[in-house]
DNA sequence: CTCCATGTTTAGAA
DNA sequence: CTTCTAAACATGGA
């Protein structure tokens, strides 16, 4: 799941239950996947101190908490769940944090692909990580400028995080189906009119599937995303969705909607 | 058992 | 330099 749309999710579910409060308990069920910080030195930055805001760019959480930061990659499966009444935790719990007015919130991560860090600035960690701007939030010069020229294919260009930072195998195939765009098309073979139509659908995905919280059940019934399984079909035309691999991921995408054309 | 999976990094080849 | 591919990571589900 964790790509912008999940992750905005995540912070408002952060910023709801932790902003304004102090953490009064915490708990590190698996420590080996920390960084930035020994479990002590952690346990001691983060025990008794308020969370005073949060911040996401691309597909990274940061909380500010005490005197730096908690920054949280989901991986493949990571999720930040509110969690009820005290109880076994989740499958997969990597930390609970317990804050003042009652809410406890777990990072959930089976497959252990992401991480939990301690770390002094989010803007500092995001040069570190060579992660470009955030892909929702682009003005349009901005993004045909960070287009412009690529003779990579377009989905790999709309994954590649160092330039935007945000976008997934998932929504880079729901933003090219919006586009009409096929996925191997490359950058540089984009008239105006399409490159202005990639921007268009890339917003129209990332702040409907935000709108949605995420959640496919939720989502406009012209998404691609509920219908991205085998024997499903176009919510656009009704054919039959192709499914194959391009920039070595998996890909669903209507071939009349989303025509070769040149490239 | 095999194959596949929403992410990232790295090595090596065009 | 850009781009692509495969592999690796760790784990679970079909």
């Amino acid at each position: 799941m964790p790509e912008l749309p999940d992750v905005a999710t995540f912070r408002l579910r952060m910023a709801r239950a932790a902003v304004g409060h102090a953490v009064t308990a915490m708990s590190l069920d698996r420590p080996e996947q920390l960084r930035g910080a020994t479990p002590r030195a952690f346990a001691d930055r983060v025990r008794g101190h308020a969370c005073t805001r949060t911040h996401r760019h691309g597909k990274y959480l940061f909380a500010a908490i005490g005197r730096g930061w908690v920054e949280l990659h989901f991986g493949m499966d990571g999720a930040l769940e509110m969690l009820g009444p005290p109880g076994a935790p989740p499958r997969g719990t990597v930390a609970r944090f317990r804050f003042a007015e009652g809410d406890t919130l777990a990072f959930t991560h089976p497959r252990r692909l992401g991480h939990i860090a301690w770390i002094a600035d989010p803007d500092t960690r995001v040069a570190e990580t060579g992660l470009g701007p955030n892909a929702l939030g682009l003005d349009r010069t901005t993004f045909t400028d960070r287009l412009a020229d690529r003779r990579a294919g377009i989905k790999a260009s709309r994954m590649d995080q160092a330039n935007i930072a945000g976008v997934g195998n998932i929504y880079s195939d729901e933003i090219l189906f919006h586009a009409g765009l096929h996925p191997k098309r490359t950058a540089d073979t984009l008239d105006p009119d399409e490159t202005q139509c990639l921007f268009a659908a890339l917003q129209e995905a990332l702040q409907g599937a935000v709108r949605a919280r995420a959640d496919p059940r939720n989502m406009p019934p012209d998404f691609l995303l509920p219908h991205r399984t085998a024997g499903e079909h176009c919510p656009s035309c009704g054919g039959a969705l192709q499914h194959g691999t391009v920039a070595g991921r998996s890909a669903w995408w209507c071939p009349p909607c989303q025509p070769r054309g040149r490239g």
